[in-house]
DNA sequence: TTTAATTATCGCAATATTGCAATAATACAA
DNA sequence: TTGTATTATTGCAATATTGCGATAATTAAA
């Protein structure tokens, strides 16, 4: 009687995790403008990408290691970070010798401008409460 | 020889991931700025986050059973990605009777943006190449 | 062609996030 | 007090991210 509970129990979880992508984000349940936004901003949600997008906002111009030098991570992990924004189109890299020069990528980089300027509306200022 | 050579290397690794914190992010190298900015980006980085937020800047206030209906992910899933906004500061809740009813900080939200806002500095319009 | 310099990729371990069922906690009504 | 409705928390599994050593790939110089 428990036992055959048991046996019912362990089959359910056995069915619901393996009809897979248990743990990942679904994507499938939000628009396309959600989906893009949440990317955009977990491009961002790294101080490493925040520091290396600073400094080429205030340089301009960058190669892979002086990031290095300049975050003090270890360098294939200034590289994956560096793979990350140029996924996400927010930066650009052309080889110049046998380093790498990064820059911001001006027309992605006023897209998430404008997207995140348009993201946050402006709210009435009310009280402490809401309802 | 060899054997003395895998020993010392395992040795080495042993060291490096018993003094911790492995795989975690090294806030520490990055300045208070930097982290706020990538914590504020991380509270935005999923759909369902930016879709409650949506809704509640076009709604103004919502109870949790509502996001739910509107979302389509379980109840716990949906009050977890709650208690993250509430914990970024971007939205608060009251309880109304046995519902809790959510809106935007209008104060957060104003911060949000305006650190959003000077993150995004104006680039040059510069070609294709970097260098 | 060999060597040096620089960057990208692989493989692994640790941590973090996502999602949900089950259950606990909370507030109201009977 | 007991039951009902709603939300929060717990515990677990799956996936994703972070970090880095080792190594491969790439480019320029010798």
């Amino acid at each position: 009687m428990t036992e055959r509970f048991v046996v019912l129990k362990l089959l359910i979880v056995i069915l619901r995790c393996s009809s897979l992508n248990m743990g990942a984000t679904k994507t499938d349940l939000f628009t396309k403008e959600q989906n893009d936004m949440a990317a955009m901003a977990k491009a961002l949600a790294h101080p490493a990408r925040i520091a290396i997008l600073e400094y080429l906002v205030a340089k301009n111009v960058c190669i892979t290691s002086t990031f290095v030098e300049e975050l003090g991570l270890a360098q294939a992990t200034v590289s994956q970070h560096l793979k990350e924004l140029k996924l996400a189109g927010i930066i650009q890299g052309s080889i110049e010798g046998t380093s790498v020069c990064y820059c911001i990528n001006p027309k992605i980089w006023k897209q998430y401008k404008a997207l995140f300027n348009s993201f946050f509306k402006d709210v009435a200022p009310n009280g402490q409460d809401c309802c």
